[in-house]
RNA sequence: GCGUGAUUAGCUCAGCGGUAGAGCACCACCUUGACAUGGUGGGGGUCACUGGUUCAAACCCAGUAUCACGCACCA
């Protein structure tokens, strides 16, 4: 075997030095013209100008485990990657910068001067959260990468937009939005988050027009909104004002007399039953404006703020102060009933996470295309959602679908590719709809500007981003305007699993389903794995403001990416939650105790292969396998099928458990150390070359199992092993998986009774083991145990004693032992541990009654299950008999447990 | 209000009809020639609760409680 290892594993140069050359060598790189099958991914583009979280950890290890686990499958391995130019998010960033350094908006630049600013900013961090994505050892085709503002991404969205309007399906409306005050921009229904705040519910007076002091009471918690109120609005069938319906109240300020009127919206039972109705500034109230022809007042600034219809006293006031001077305001007319403590759900803006104002005005929306296509994709199960319980939701969002927002009132993006007539500009876009059947000659909306452009007015605004994304997986790969399917496209859409978070199931999932129906006339993906949501030690979502969200960067060079990848695996069971504990000593410091878990994993792998090189070659024919050898490999070929069948469901933690339980707790603990047996100074070297070669087979193929989680290491100990075939691929990657049998070669009728014979002696071994540690004797060697064989045969005494930790066993059918001798009931036979001094028969005694205790609640327990006739006459025969097997073993270990106690005296 | 999960050892979580498991933490012993990022032995659980189905329930069903999350919302 190759080289020497040093003492101890160091990730982060093998790491790096690995990626580099995968990377150097191509390995990432998909060939749309092979003829393997293909196997695809798109990655869900991250925030251009992000950074990596630990989200995107799990994220993207368990695509690049689907990816390099197909590459060995022998497929054509395509796993896409690239950037989102995430609108508001990167434009908050960049006016933030703005503002702080050269106390500018982006209006004092203007549109040309500030977008150049925002593609600065891209090009200074739009790589970063990419290199981290190669820090992780993320396999993509970086040769593919694509931004969601290329120049051919782009015409994408300008065309499928062109499309939607032609098809009647885009249309230009005056209607009610979720208006972001900070961002200045409408957002998309999906982009508000309801959050309980704790407000105050007023209680206010309007006094009835025409009568002598009659008053009405109404409940609110927004007094600032009042100078839009344009209505009363109370329930038809309420007894209580019902006389008041047609009538006319006074709104105090700006003093106006506004109608009563009835509707089914209404609460009675709520506060006093009776509604301010400001159509403005709520989607309800609208709704009742618009069916009782009231008029429409907005009385806010776009940036929240009271405009000229406040007055003197409130214009110009922030909505939460005008909030407080309306109350009060009132108070000193005598018209605030009360004011009392109040918990309600108030919309959020996702990204500027303040509260949303409802505003009427002009935007561009989105009847979806392929509805019931897409409803359907996933009802019928030609894509599977894994959980598939998320089915259900999406089904309910698909069932209660809106016409989409898409247009957003910013500057970074894709601008609309709709043109108005100069001279017909403000009366188009003031029209209260305008869509492609109403829009006439004077509007243009195309791929390309009009051909005289100089006449016309492009619409300034943007699309949401999400707009863009649901076309990632066929425009990633595709030019709009070509005129056949790319070569790319036609091998690897649609493509084969989506690995992403619920969260983003509307926004992005359902939305890309629709889009693959409508532009390549099927579903974009066959699978999607939802993953977990990563949590921190309290179970809250990880977040920058709640500074629980460690660094993974940091993670992986205190531990490595491969210890990271692993542990973080191994942590995130199908569909549930994962907490990722950070522990914090007293100077501050972090640890990440799961994270240990993994490097001490990689440790210990690198450790026994270690071990296999200070071996050396076998320097003679090899010999038949030990029982040993053939134990491993039996567990080994075990390991194989378990892990190919959690693949099959997507059981990465499953997959972790059971490659780190072989290595560690089979592999390490067992055979290895009876292994050394073999390579002691007299050992046969028939035998030492029989076990070597055992070890080396275990160690390939163990490798190639393990390399989509931990795939430096493993490539590392490859190519230090020299595990390469002659006529292999260059790198572990790139190998395929064996389709052999690992215990192909081995005389099948040896196996079953290999490992029993094994499986006894390790129980045996314990047992000896345990003997020793209640004498206290844990540490002496030198102990000397006899053994009164169940098979006069016995010859592996030499393995039994290294394990156990003894000088010798001898072997002695019918040994009578002095009475006192400590012994230990084997499947092997008894154990004697005769020792000088040890004749302590109290102690003796107190130990075996223990066990006897021990032996007789099993024995109780089987016992009532066997008397049970019905079950008897009614479980699986097989379990009948395991039972009786289990009753018998029992059974004369009491007797046997028994008798030695009496001969104790 | 509707829906979806979760509740198993001190902690983080597997198991999902047939003998309760792992890692960490804990206790004792061990620097033995792969590994102290290690080894050996050990302690610790009426599997949230109440019913039901079954020969058999942590596991299936129904309900309850608590905690999350999603959707819709009463101004």
């Amino acid at each position: 075997m190759a080289e020497e290892l040093s003492s101890n594993y160091q990730p982060n140069e093998v790491e790096a030095a690995w990626y580099q050359r995968w990377l150097d060598a191509g390995c990432f790189h998909a060939d749309e013209h092979s003829d393997r099958e293909a196997y695809s991914i798109v990655i869900p583009p991250p925030n251009v100008t992000g950074i990596l979280h630990l989200g995107h950890v799990l994220n993207n290890t368990i695509q690049d485990i689907l990816a390099r686990r197909a590459r060995m499958e022998g497929k054509e391995v395509l796993w896409l990657p690239g950037t989102d130019h995430a609108g508001i998010a990167t434009q908050s960033k960049v006016e933030q910068k703005l503002r702080k350094e050269d106390k500018l908006t982006r209006h004092d630049l203007g549109r040309e001067k500030f977008l150049e600013q925002v593609w600065e900013w891209k090009e200074k961090h739009g790589g970063i959260i990419i290199n981290q994505l190669k820090r992780l050892g993320c396999s993509c085709d970086w040769e593919r990468e694509r931004f969601t503002m290329d120049p051919e991404y782009s015409k994408w969205i300008s065309k499928i937009f062109v499309d939607l309007f032609n098809e009647g399906l885009l249309y230009r409306g005056k209607r009610m939005v979720n208006w972001c005050p900070k961002s200045l921009t409408a957002l998309s229904d999906e982009e508000v988050i309801m959050k309980p705040q704790k407000s105050k519910l007023y209680t206010m007076r309007y006094r009835i027009a025409g009568e002598k002091d009659r008053w009405v009471e109404i409940a609110t918690t927004r007094p600032e909104t009042l100078m839009g109120d344009t209505g009363v609005a109370v329930h038809p069938d309420d007894k209580r004002y019902k006389d008041l319906v047609g009538k006319t109240v006074i709104r105090p300020f700006p003093e106006a007399e506004i109608p009563v009127v009835a509707s089914d919206h209404i609460d009675p039972e709520f506060g006093t039953g009776v509604l301010k109705v400001t159509p403005a500034h709520d989607k309800a109230d609208f709704d009742i404006g618009v069916k009782n022809g009231l008029e429409i007042i907005d009385v806010f600034t776009p940036d929240g703020k009271v405009n000229g219809h406040g007055g003197p006293d409130l214009e110009g006031l922030d909505r939460f102060e005008a909030r407080r001077k309306a109350a009060e305001k009132l108070e000193e007319m005598g018209q605030l009933v009360k004011e009392e403590d109040y918990e309600n759900n108030v919309g959020f803006s996702e990204r500027a996470d303040v509260p949303i104002e409802p505003r009427i005005s002009m935007q561009w929306f989105l009847k979806y295309p392929c509805k019931d296509e897409a409803a359907e994709a996933v009802a019928g199960g030609d894509i599977q959602f894994r959980p598939e319980r998320w089915k259900k939701t999406f089904a309910h969002w698909m069932e209660n679908i809106q016409d989409w927002c898409v247009s957003r009132q910013l500057w970074w993006g894709h601008q609309i590719p709709v043109w108005y007539k100069k001279d017909k500009s403000e009366e188009l876009q003031n029209r209260e709809s305008l869509d492609a059947e109403s829009a006439g000659a004077d509007l243009h909306v195309g791929v390309d500007p009009p051909e005289d452009a100089e006449n016309w007015e492009r619409d300034p605004d943007v699309l949401d981003t999400w707009f863009s994304s649901w076309l990632w997986p066929f425009a990633t790969m595709s030019d709009c305007d070509a005129d056949e399917k790319s070569d790319t496209l036609k091998k690897f859409y649609p493509t084969t699993d989506l690995v992403t978070g619920p969260d983003i199931l509307f926004f992005w999932v359902a939305r890309m389903i629709m889009a693959g129906y409508r532009w390549e006339g099927q579903l974009p993906f066959k699978n999607v794995f939802f993953t977990s949501i990563i949590r921190d030690k309290q179970g809250r979502k990880l977040s920058k403001s709640l500074g629980n969200s460690p660094d993974p960067l940091h993670v992986m060079d205190s531990l490595g990416a491969d210890a990271m990848r692993f542990s973080v695996m191994r942590a995130a069971p199908l569909g549930n939650d994962v907490r990722f504990i950070v522990d914090k000593d007293k100077d501050g410091n972090e640890s990440y105790p799961q994270v240990e878990e993994g490097r001490n994993f990689a440790t210990k792998i690198w450790n026994a292969v270690r071990f296999r090189q200070m071996q050396g070659e076998a320097d003679a024919q090899p010999g038949k396998p030990a029982i040993y050898a053939i134990d491993i490999l039996k567990k080994l070929d075990s390991l194989e099928k378990n892990v190919a069948n959690a693949y099959e469901d997507y059981r990465f933690n499953e997959i972790a458990s059971l490659l780190y339980e072989f290595w560690w707790n089979q592999y390490c603990d067992w055979f290895l150390e009876a292994a050394k047996q073999d390579f002691a100074e007299d050992a046969d070297p028939a035998a030492k070359a029989a076990t070597l070669a055992s070890m080396d087979r275990v160690l390939r193929r163990f490798v190639i199992l393990l390399h989509p989680f931990m795939p430096h290491l493993t490539e590392e100990l490859w190519e230090k092993c020299a595990l390469r075939e002659e006529d292999g691929a260059e790198f572990l990657m790139l190998t395929r998986l064996p389709s052999d049998s690992v215990l192909d070669g081995i005389e099948s009728d040896k196996i079953g009774g290999a490992v029993k014979a094994v499986s006894d002696i390790y129980e045996a071994v314990g047992r000896a083991r345990n003997l020793k540690a209640e004498y206290n004797l844990a540490a002496n060697r030198n102990v000397k145990f006899i053994l009164d064989p169940e098979d006069t045969d016995f010859s592996e005494g030499p393995v039994f004693c290294r394990l156990a930790g003894a000088k010798e066993l001898e072997l002695q059918p019918g040994f009578e032992a002095e009475s006192g001798v400590p012994v230990a009931l084997t499947p092997i036979g008894k154990i004697y541990m005769p020792l000088e001094g040890l004749i302590d028969k109290d102690a003796e005694k107190n130990r075996l009654t223990k066990e006897m205790e021990k032996a007789e609640a099993e024995l109780k327990k089987v016992n009532a299950k066997l008397s049970n006739e019905n079950f008897v006459s009614r479980a699986p025969e097989e379990v009948v008999q395991e039972n009786k097997d289990r009753q018998s073993e029992w059974k004369a270990k009491v007797e046997e447990l028994q008798q030695m106690i009496d001969n104790l005296g």
